[in-house]
DNA sequence: TTACTATATGGTAATTTTGCCATATAAATT
DNA sequence: AATTTATATGGCAAAATTACCATATAGTAA
């Protein structure tokens, strides 16, 4: 690919495959209504604990996430809500029958 | 993953891996003034025609585009505008500093 | 019909992603 | 200090993704 287009768009693709898992889209989801500590992700997902630490550590590198430790446990928080609004458009998308 | 969550995110996440790729955000851009067809984006992306081929069959599998084939070429163009707009959301995600 | 052009598809190797287990780490409690 | 608890990390095997080459297909032109 060239390099020019690659420049351009490997930011983006990156922040949008730390998005593209459905468990991850349920932790951006769960935390429109504030923080929520490790053990609840796990909790509601029914993952494995490293599972769900993984998962998190992807939403963390790519910036969608930040977090904070406290006592025992690790607070994880929306760093941009904005990204809740972009799945109206994302649900509007029909696949083509075949 | 517990079922009722796997089954609510699943479709998001179908739609969002098809946009997680440099390639194919490229194309979603480049049609955004028009449909192309298939020799356009080989041209601009500098990729084999077969791998063009097969990113423009994850956008049309995925809905985000739409085809028509009007004698030897095939036109893509974009099913679904509303996609131009989540790229200010993602832009603005920025990764952090470790 | 034959040849040519644009696009799609099958095959495959390299790479990346995923999820679990085992274990490490750090903070709290005893 | 030793134990417990919450989370993170290393390792690995299975699955998914990617890009190329070779080839098939469909439409056009000769």
């Amino acid at each position: 690919m060239k390099k020019e287009i690659l420049d351009k768009y490997k930011n983006r693709s990156e922040v949008i495959k730390a998005l593209a898992h459905p468990a991850r889209l349920f932790m951006l989801d769960y935390l429109s209504d504030g923080e929520k500590c490790v053990c609840k992700f796990t909790e509601e997902l029914g993952l494995d604990q490293s599972t769900v630490s993984k998962h998190l550590a992807v939403l963390k590198n790519s910036g969608l996430v930040a977090f904070e430790k406290r006592g025992l446990n690790v607070y994880y928080r929306l760093k941009c809500p904005c990204i809740l609004n972009i799945f109206d458009c994302i649900e509007s998308v029909n696949k083509p029958e075949k």
